[in-house]
DNA sequence: CCGGACTCCTGTGCGC
DNA sequence: TGCGCACAGGAGTCCG
């Protein structure tokens, strides 16, 4: 689940326990795991260059889900999480709370010790070796829109356009903004009180400006909580994030809306569940054709 | 341009 | 207890 505000906390928690240190060795014990930029079948695929070691590490970036591990002298290792990747610190004696789909491990053998590991066991995570900052400012380009934690409504007008697309399938859309996962899309037009399937190019300003301070407010107040914890995810020291007792819609189906205590209606959009309220969310569809003697 | 199906994986929870 | 199935936080590709 790791969505913008987990990367962000896991960024956030991981800093202090990497910044100005050297690392040691590398083991990789899957190298599926690991690519390089610019390609499936890169030559860095099981030879991944060190993966970071004998660099020392100076700043840990985000944009997006992306997790930028930025060494002295340029290379960056770059972090997709996928659906259940983890990346933990352990310090000297700590043993992993479970050791099962261990895929690399950096060692770390400076007076402060402890070694990092990277778990996935959905292996829908990636590692990426990017040989400079500037050529991760422009893999990052290529591929996400505005960060969603600054996104402005500005930003969304010029995504959207015309298109007809659902509202839902656009936020889910990196290019559009980038962080957005299915989580944090439902609990961002709950609090907009936008209908999921609405025409994205039919926003109103208004409702544009709207749905973009809902984003950046869903999130930050996610950030805050340390991120939303449903099975795997956990920061870089190994904790749960606390956001999930505050979701308003997500994995609340069939309950109580906590605004209005309309019951929670969901529909499939993209392959996904999206869960929303029929109240506060306005239909699209009822207002734009409204059923004769109804609304 | 877009939605939808399908792919990559493992784990879990449910109905039977 | 076991089995099969649907589904899960992501995202790329292909097809119509």
């Amino acid at each position: 689940m790791p969505e913008l505000p987990e990367v962000e906390h896991l960024r956030r928690t991981l800093e202090p326990l990497l910044l100005d240190r050297r690392v040691a060795r590398v083991q990789v014990r899957r190298a599926d795991v690991v690519r390089a930029a610019g390609g499936g079948t890169a030559p860095a695929r099981g030879r991944p260059a060190g993966l970071l070691a004998g660099r020392r590490i100076t700043e840990l970036r985000r944009r997006g889900k992306y997790l930028a591990i930025v060494a002295a002298g340029g290379p960056v290792l770059l972090v997709h999480l996928g659906m259940s990747g983890q990346l933990l610190f352990l310090p000297p004696g700590r043993q992993a709370p479970r050791r099962d789909h261990v895929h690399v491990i950096w060692r770390f053998d400076d007076e402060r010790g402890g070694r990092m590991i990277f778990r996935d066991p959905r292996r829908f995570g990636r590692l990426t070796l990017i040989d400079s900052v500037a050529s991760l400012e422009e893999f990052w380009r290529q591929r996400l829109g505005p960060d969603a934690l600054v996104l402005r409504a500005g930003d969304l007008a010029e995504a959207f356009g015309a298109t007809r697309r659902s509202i839902k399938c656009a936020l889910l859309d990196q290019a559009v903004a980038a962080g957005i996962g299915n989580i944090y899309a439902d609990e961002s037009l709950f609090r907009a009180g936008i209908h999921p399937m609405t025409p994205a190019g039919a926003l109103t300003r208004t409702e544009a400006r709207r749905l973009a301070e809902s984003i950046r407010a869903t999130l930050s107040a996610a950030i805050r909580a340390g991120g939303t914890t449903l099975r795997d995810y956990r920061d870089g020291a190994g904790r749960n994030g606390g956001h999930r007792p505050n979701l308003c819609v997500y994995g609340r189906a069939g309950l109580p809306c906590r605004r209005c205590g309309s019951i929670l209606g969901d529909l499939r959009l993209a392959q996904r569940t999206t869960t929303y309220c029929p109240r506060c969310q306005r239909n699209w569809l009822s207002t734009t054709h409204p059923h004769p003697g109804g609304g």
